[in-house]
DNA sequence: TTGTACGCGTTATCAG
DNA sequence: CTGATAACGCGTACAA
């Protein structure tokens, strides 16, 4: 086990004071060009390297930054990771991964390793729509950066970088009616959620504009995975009129909802149109492809991070920011009738 | 901005002197069991909260594991990074993400700063088959526990987890022969990465064990991209016979080829049987559902995070592991032949 | 330009 | 059982 030479190594070899190393090695203060190139030469020499936690402790920065998911082995999540890690590596921020299981009680001990790490900043994705504000304003009160990603909470002083969910779920269902659909199902996520809340209004809003009338008999409430699609899927075949389009808030369910009706002889999108959200990359895959809604999750990344980087370097001024991606709606086959009405 | 409170205000507050404080919190030393709870009942009252980064200086340890990946936008890597964080979230580790995109620089950079981090570990997926194995001997001398997952170097003294992907390799070649076909196909990766020579040394041998003759022009090489697959179906339509089984390194190449062998009216897996490596998830969601290899992610990322702490808590013994799990065959439509020839 | 002295928050060692 | 002191490695006023 070989110690890692400090500052103080450099100084003993050149019968100087440490401080004049750290000076010579930051390039700051004033200090002759001689002892400096000295220095550094010999840093180099003894593989010096500056140990991050004592800087740490004695700046107060780690330079390191939280980040909270519900689980990182998603597309969505994995992409936003992706990008906010690209962003902040130039910066010499390090990213720490944190996942809640949309536990909220993990959520809440994640935030506290996390000030107790001393991070320089946390960004997260709610996970529980009722989350303690108790932590939250530990973090706002301390001064660390926090922002909201996807599912955000508005709370005073915090920063948040979202898409338009309404606008996303009034797209969808507006192609849909485009296509012809009449009576329109909506496959919802937990309602207590925002996200899902905004998509269903985008849908009842659609409908709406579009002289259609809202019934809540055709609104349905499910987790995100392929069973639950073909569970609804079901009773859609129970009806007394099949409904001739479905607009799903998961993927996975839109999937299930597609199989299951497949093979009923249900024919798609002739007979029922259907479309996802979140464009999973099997969605695009597939023989019939599937109509979703884009959430750009790299550049919702790349701005969490950009926020989050501004925040950091103007630590006196208080930034607040609400930034609003707009979605991208992927007309796909699911949906897309060879025949339009016109 | 509020200040953290410290053991020295609290040991102000009573008293008393900080070390006793610090006694009292960590119930370690002989303490009164008066001060004891005094102590610890005021340190809730005022909030206190130990702060890592100064425990990690004088320690030496930050309770903080490097992961180094590719990319983490990923199924699989996703997966892995998902398994060691939950693993490693109840020893009090965090998990700090970085990630390559293969590019060999990246690779020492980041096992640079991780160093510089005092992270307790790296658990490392390498990237470049050509890694400077200076850097490597680096964190192997500074005795910073290093475990290889998936893509690993013999290095003495490192410790590796990884899947079998000669028996992978062997397993599904094996499958295509007794579906019947006679004249397959591989698609590989790059053959400097190692787990793509044993994949294709599988087939070879699989080959072999059932009299087949290995045919150097029936393997290609190639990224893991759809677009790719399309390529070199193109070239597998240009022969003269064509082949009746592929078997391909990658589940996107093979979702290609699967693509552009059925707009040219190939039937499959009548015609040829087609297979993928990774298990990606839409695989197994098509219509046409791909058979693929299972890698087993979470497995490998569980027992990469146990072999970490394994060694972190054993720095004395110099213990070297070699995991290697099983590859598991997942059979689905793409080679699935209804009736198959006794 | 360089050295001195100190503090960041914690624990370990040695007295008492 | 508890207090005093040093040390982890670094940066920085202040003094020289």
């Amino acid at each position: 086990m070989k110690k890692k030479t400090t500052i103080y190594d450099i100084a003993v070899k050149l019968n100087i004071t440490a401080a004049t190393v750290s000076r010579a090695l930051n390039n700051n203060s004033k200090i002759s060009e001689a002892t400096r190139e000295l220095v550094q030469k010999t840093a180099l020499k003894m593989n010096y390297e500056q140990n991050k936690v004592a800087l740490a402790l004695k700046s107060g920065k780690s330079y390191n930054v939280g980040v909270i998911v519900p689980r990182i082995d998603t597309t969505f999540f994995g992409s936003v990771i992706r990008a906010i890690e690209e962003e902040l590596y130039p910066a010499g921020y390090h990213v720490i991964i944190c996942q809640t299981h949309d536990i909220e009680s993990r959520e809440v001990e994640n935030i506290t390793t996390l000030i107790n790490a001393q991070v320089d900043g946390i960004l997260m994705s709610i996970s529980s729509p009722d989350i303690d504000l108790n932590v939250i304003n530990q973090i706002v009160k301390k001064n660390i950066p926090l922002i909201f990603f996807d599912r955000k909470k508005d709370i005073e002083g915090v920063s948040s970088v979202v898409i338009n969910d309404f606008e996303g779920g009034y797209k969808v269902t507006k192609q849909l009616i485009e296509q012809g659909c009449k009576k329109i199902v909506h496959i919802n996520g937990n309602p207590k959620i925002k996200i899902f809340q905004e998509r269903c209004r985008g849908y009842k809003h659609a409908l709406k504009d579009s002289g259609l009338a809202y019934d809540e008999k055709l609104v349905f409430e499910t987790k995100s995975n392929v069973e639950e699609g073909r569970r609804v899927a079901k009773l859609l075949l129970a009806m007394d009129t099949l409904p001739d389009g479905v607009f799903s808030s998961s993927d996975f369910t839109a999937l299930g909802v597609i199989q299951e009706l497949k093979e009923n002889g249900v024919k798609i999108p002739e007979d029922i149109c259907v479309a996802g959200f979140a464009n999973e990359p099997f969605t695009k895959f597939m023989e019939l492809s599937i109509t979703s809604v884009d959430q750009s999750p790299l550049e919702m990344g790349k701005m969490t991070a950009k926020v989050f980087l501004e925040q950091v370097n103007n630590k006196e001024i208080k930034i607040e920011k609400k930034v609003v991606l707009e979605p991208k709606l992927m007309i796909r086959k699911s949906s897309l009738r060879k025949v339009i009405s016109k």
